[in-house]
DNA sequence: AACATTCTGGACCCAGCAGTCCATTTTTCC
DNA sequence: GGAAAAATGGACTGCTGGGTCCAGAATGTT
C-alpha cells in the first residue's frame, strides 16, 4: 500500500484548519472556500477530500477551538484567598472574551448557528455553561467552608462572570476594538472580585 | 401632478420595514428580498422603489428599531429605594435582550457590522453605551446623596448591567430560548439590584 | 376623460460561490 | 523503477440571490 493513508493527511488537515479559522474569523464564515484554499497553500480539492463540506470544515474549527480555548479555565483555585481567585478566574475569562481567537470563535458559531444548531448548542455547554459550572462550584465549596456566603451558588457565579465580561462581548461582536490593557483587564478582575466579596461577606443577618 | 408622492408611499413603506424586520429576525440578514416582498404583500420592485438596496433596507430597520427599544430604558427613577429603581432598570435591561425584538436586532447588527461597521458603531452608541450612561448617572447621584458609595460609577454600571444580563444575551444569540419567564426574570432583577446595593453600601471603611 | 405616477408580477441578467471533474504531477511505499 | 494513492489547478456545473426591465393594471389628479 502506497502512500499510508492519513500520515501527511494530519500536517495538511492542522494547516488547513488553522487557515480557516483564520479567515472565517476575520471575514465571518461567507468567506468563500477558494480563498481558504489559496491561504492554506493547498487546491480546493483537497480541503474536500479533508473535509466532505464547508459545513464540517466549521464543525471542526469550532469542536477544535472550543476545548482549546476552555482549557485555561480551571476552577478557581481553592488554596488561594477567595478573592484573588475570583479575580485570576474573571482574568482569564476577559482574555477569553477579548482575544481574537474566542471572540472568532463566538462571532462564527452565532453565523453558524441558523444551520447548526446543534453545534451552536455544544459551544455553548462547552464554553458559558461550564465555565459558570465551575465558578458555581467554587463558590458552593467556598461557602462551606465559611469563607462567603452564596445562597444561589448558580446565579451568583452568572452574577460574577457577568461584571467581568460586561459589554466587551458584543462590542467585539461588532467589530469594536477591545480598548483594554492587560493592566486594565488586571483592575476590571481585582475590582469585580473585590465587589463580589462585599455583596457575598458571610457573617451579615 | 397626479399622485401626490409621499402620501401612500408612508404606508407602503412601513409595511415593508415591518415585514423586513421579522424575516430578517427570524431568518437573518441572509433571507431572500423575494420572501420579503412576499411577507410585505408587495412587489419587489416597490422595494426598491422605497428603499435603493438590501443595505439600505437593514440601514433603515435597525435605525428605527434601536430608538424603539432604548426608548423604555430611562434612568432609574431618583425618588425610589434606590434598590428598587435599580430592580426595576435591571428589569427592563433583561427585557431587550430577551424579547424578540431586542434579540434579533443584536443578531442583524452583528450579521452586518463587516459591511457596515459605521452601522454597527451607531447601534452600540445608541443601544449599550447610552444605558450604560444612564445608569452611571444615576449611581452617581445616589452616591452623592449619600445613598450609595460608588467611586468609578461607569465600571460600577457595566458590572450591573453585566449581572442582570449576564449569559442570557449570547444565549440568544445562539438560538437558545430565552427559557426566563416574567417571574425569574424579576427574581433575577431584585436579587441583582440586593447583592449590587451590598457590594456599595456606604459607611464603610 | 386624459394623464402622470406608482404598483404588480414575472421574466430576466449577472455575480458569487459550493461542490465536481479531470488530466497531470507529486509523493510514498514495495 | 513502478504502482497506488493523493495533491494540483483550473475549467466547469448548478444554484441562489441581488437587482433590473417591462407591459399592463391600479390609483390618483386636473
Amino acid at each position: 500500500m502506497p502512500r499510508i493513508a492519513g500520515q501527511i493527511d494530519q500536517a495538511k488537515t492542522e494547516a488547513i484548519l488553522d487557515a480557516a479559522a483564520q479567515a472565517f474569523g476575520e471575514g465571518g464564515c461567507l468567506t468563500p472556500m477558494d480563498e481558504i484554499a489559496r491561504r492554506a497553500g493547498v487546491s480546493k480539492q483537497t480541503i474536500y477530500n479533508h473535509y466532505g463540506s464547508k459545513a464540517e470544515l466549521i464543525r471542526a474549527i469550532v469542536d477544535r477551538r472550543v476545548e482549546e480555548i476552555a482549557a485555561p479555565l480551571l476552577a478557581p483555585d481553592a488554596h488561594d484567598h477567595p478573592e484573588d481567585a475570583l479575580a485570576g478566574f474573571g482574568r482569564v475569562m476577559i482574555d477569553m472574551v477579548i482575544k481574537p481567537k474566542g471572540a472568532s470563535l463566538l462571532r462564527m458559531t452565532i453565523q453558524a448557528s441558523d444551520d447548526m444548531p446543534d453545534m451552536a448548542r455544544a459551544f455553548y455547554e462547552a464554553g458559558p455553561r461550564t465555565s459558570r459550572l465551575r465558578l458555581s462550584e467554587f463558590l458552593r465549596a467556598e461557602t462551606e467552608a465559611g469563607r462567603l456566603a452564596v445562597d444561589a451558588p448558580d446565579l451568583a457565579a452568572e452574577f460574577f462572570a457577568g461584571m467581568v465580561i460586561g459589554a466587551r462581548q458584543v462590542a467585539g461582536l461588532l467589530g469594536l476594538g477591545p480598548d483594554l490593557s492587560a493592566a486594565e483587564i488586571d483592575r476590571v478582575a481585582r475590582e469585580a472580585a473585590r465587589r463580589f466579596m462585599r455583596a457575598y461577606a458571610p457573617g451579615e443577618a
